[in-house]
DNA sequence: AGTTTAATGTAGTTTTATTACAAAATAAAC
DNA sequence: GTTTATTTTGTAATAAAACTACATTAAACT
């Protein structure tokens, strides 16, 4: 049985379907809560299509038929995700956005966790603890990525750093030799400082790794690639969904290094926390 | 409508019913998971009583019918299992690992979502928009989501900066006045540095507003909390879920300011994107 | 035991869902 | 640009499921 929510598959297949799938996919989404309550007839006119229109499009989905779609649309609801798809519009209230916000975030998780590329992520975690040195390159919104991605990694007792300064990346990557790790990291995957930094690291013995999106012109250009299918909507005009989706993937990425790591390294990982103590006011749990 | 569960009522009305009805009851409770899939044919079988039995026990618990009921019941055998947090062990594998990371992340997100100070979020939004000058302030980890909220507020036509630096930090501080905005943000709310200079700030005539975890000494120290309980384990010795809660709330934050400033404003954002194309290579589907 | 009341089942009706097939629309080939 | 194949959608008939009215049975009380 699938584990991802419902609503999320429907919103992801929506490009994929004919017309008629189409108007009943909007027709649910519109209100799902509705839709688990309607008879096939009613969701039909809702939709203005057939009955077995409804009845196909069930099916499509993984159904047996209508009544076990109601069923699983009913099972998805409960997880608390309402709002898929349905984009902040200008007369949302403090009341309506917030949570859609979180809702287009966890659907667009739920998503990714479906589509991972555990091949990928698996030899990139390998790289990863392979590495001498990790370079972590990143422009505009990928620069905090990149910057994150410093921070976590930098406990794995190895040289890490992070650069947004386009020269900076050139020259590091031009310098580049075995042992060195360049994870470059582009939403697109057709930021041009960052393809050419890809290009001259790929002249030297380093490794390239890419976090972007599949079949770019970046990937074509790494060695190993984690590529995200990126269907967030590009005139929101903020980036964010892919972002945290990016966020989290780096997440497994450091999990996965820290687990090759394994039981012995914990005392390591023990002391940095330590270390940060002194810096915090007391706290009454600890 | 009930929200308590409906297994749990009917495992306790069992003693108030009929003959009959236990024996309904019994072949729910035997494999409620079944039961929602069966008809009520089957179902009456299974019990060994007549169909209209069934239908009449169905009422009995408030639905309208027996479709209505194994809705019902669906949504209950899945509320159980809502807010799953699974651990990573260190004999995870692969195929385990990544999964369990985003699962960890959604319910966090969904947790959040459930207990959103939307007051404080729309107070910060109004001082955020009336800003003259905003000021990211972020240590360790936040010091990356310090310079995503940077990326992502500089678009709204205000001087941003954000800094990792205790002393840049002080010195902004003290030299706060009428229209600045120290937006402060620390996970535990705890960090000295940061403290201190929410402290020289709010001896001047700026605002401090922190986004860090209630009951704080930041928070008491800011004109405005928002406020996010933080279950996170610490012993977890990489910050992980409490991270991305704070940037989506950020995100919140910055399509707060968007729709505060109304359509008139969807051209600015616009041309700020319009502006990046030039950097990038073309796109088959622009 | 007889009567009343409640509980359950039977059979028929209505609603709902599915299937088989035909019409329409779209795409491909000539 | 017409014809042919293919896909998509709808119509109508069929089957399945759920519900209702009523009959029957069982239990409770006089």
């Amino acid at each position: 049985m699938s584990t991802s929510n419902l609503l999320t598959r429907l919103t992801a297949a929506l490009p994929e379907l004919n017309k008629s799938e189409v108007k009943v996919a909007h027709a649910i989404l519109e209100n799902p809560e509705a839709a688990t309550r309607s008879s096939i007839a009613v969701l039909a006119a809702a939709a203005s299509v057939s009955e077995p229109s409804v009845n196909r499009f069930c099916k499509r989905f993984g159904a047996t038929g209508f009544p076990d779609f109601k069923l699983q649309l009913a099972r998805s609801l409960v997880s608390g995700v309402k709002y898929i798809s349905r984009a902040v519009e200008l007369d949302d209230s403090i009341d309506t956005y917030p949570r859609k916000l979180f809702d287009n975030t966890i659907s667009a998780l739920m998503l990714a966790k479906e589509s991972l590329p555990l091949p990928a992520i698996e030899r990139v975690v390998n790289h990863l603890s392979q590495a001498r040195r990790i370079h972590f390159f990143g422009l505009g919104t990928s620069a905090a990525i990149a910057k994150d991605a410093e921070h976590k990694f930098f406990r794995f007792n190895v040289p890490v750093s992070s650069h947004t300064d386009p020269l900076m990346q050139r020259m590091l990557a031009a310098s580049g030799g075995v042992g060195d790790l360049f994870f470059c990291i582009s939403h697109t995957g057709r930021t041009q400082a960052i393809i050419e930094a890809a290009e001259l690291a790929r002249k030297t013995e380093a490794t390239v790794v890419s976090l972007t999106c599949e079949a770019s012109p970046l990937a074509t250009h790494s060695h190993v690639v984690i590529g995200l299918d990126n269907k967030e909507n590009t005139d929101d005009y903020l980036p964010m969904t892919s972002r945290i989706v990016q966020l989290v993937v780096l997440d497994v990425l450091a999990i996965g290094v820290m687990l090759q790591r394994g039981e012995g390294f914990l005392p390591h990982l023990a002391r940095i926390k330590a270390s940060v103590k002194n810096t915090r006011l007391p706290d009454d749990s600890d």
